[in-house]
DNA sequence: TTAAACCTACGATAAATGTCGTAGATTATT
DNA sequence: AATAATCTACGACATTTATCGTAGGTTTAA
């Protein structure tokens, strides 16, 4: 029913290096990665060139601008609508489709801030009255 | 810092029939898979053996009971633990640590019943409290 | 007591994933 | 101009994942 492309780990790594930084080109993008990584795992260049690549030529991950030599990468999907689309895949296979029972654990798990409960508590109250 | 073993898409949903249903045999297990398989795509028996015996062996996430012909598994590990770790590797990778955001989708997205809202809000409240 | 049904083990295969090295061209520097 | 730096393209490779088929034993049933 959806044409949607589940991203692999790699790519979804690129993915929020363009979704926070705009149009970009491949040694932005490796640098990016490189700097938030902790342990000594350096991605070498041409592997993140590769791989921008494939996201590109096979995927329609990213969007190219090759009229210079520098090509420019642009991701070809929103953010938003890619977390939600790997939300309800994730929801359905770990899950089996209860996204209120991941919801609970995910609220259990992690200390949220007044704010942000605040901020669900608004969300549910509109929610019921509906 | 833990030795979580992410179970692949098929590993998972052995693990879910075995939660479900408790200690099984292979032909269990890969009838249950059929039965829930919408689509026309079987899953061939050996198959599901294959993976299991995979699982068992090399991933430690089934237990085998082979002292009758029939190998009887079931799940070494337990299911909300695994949900837990399987979420917060989610989280960190497709909303970078935000389980918030993630909430805020999940809420936005599913339909939930009004009795699933007030849990909800209930362990809210009870997170404000602390 | 044969034949059918069933079970495990094992090897093979194809596709996806992640990773690099090298080559060849272009641009920048000295 | 000669050398260094930088890009892309391309192929190679190891690993993981998912999937089957076949072989060789046990049980069960005819």
């Amino acid at each position: 029913m959806s044409n949607f492309i589940k991203p692999t780990d790699a790519e979804l790594k690129i993915l929020h290096v363009l979704w926070n930084n705009g149009a970009s080109n491949v040694r932005f993008v490796n640098e990016k990665l490189n700097e938030l990584c902790d342990d000594g795992e350096e991605v070498v260049y041409t592997t993140t060139l590769k791989t921008m690549q494939v996201m590109h030529e096979k995927k329609n991950l990213l969007i190219r601008d090759d009229s210079a030599r520098t090509h420019i990468y642009t991701a070809a999907v929103p953010q938003e609508e890619t977390q939600k689309n790997m939300l309800r895949q994730f929801v359905d296979n770990t899950f089996k489709g209860s996204a209120m029972q991941l919801v609970m654990q995910a609220l259990g798990d992690n200390t949220a801030n007044e704010d942000e409960l605040a901020e669900i508590k608004a969300l549910i109250e509109k929610l019921e009255n509906k």
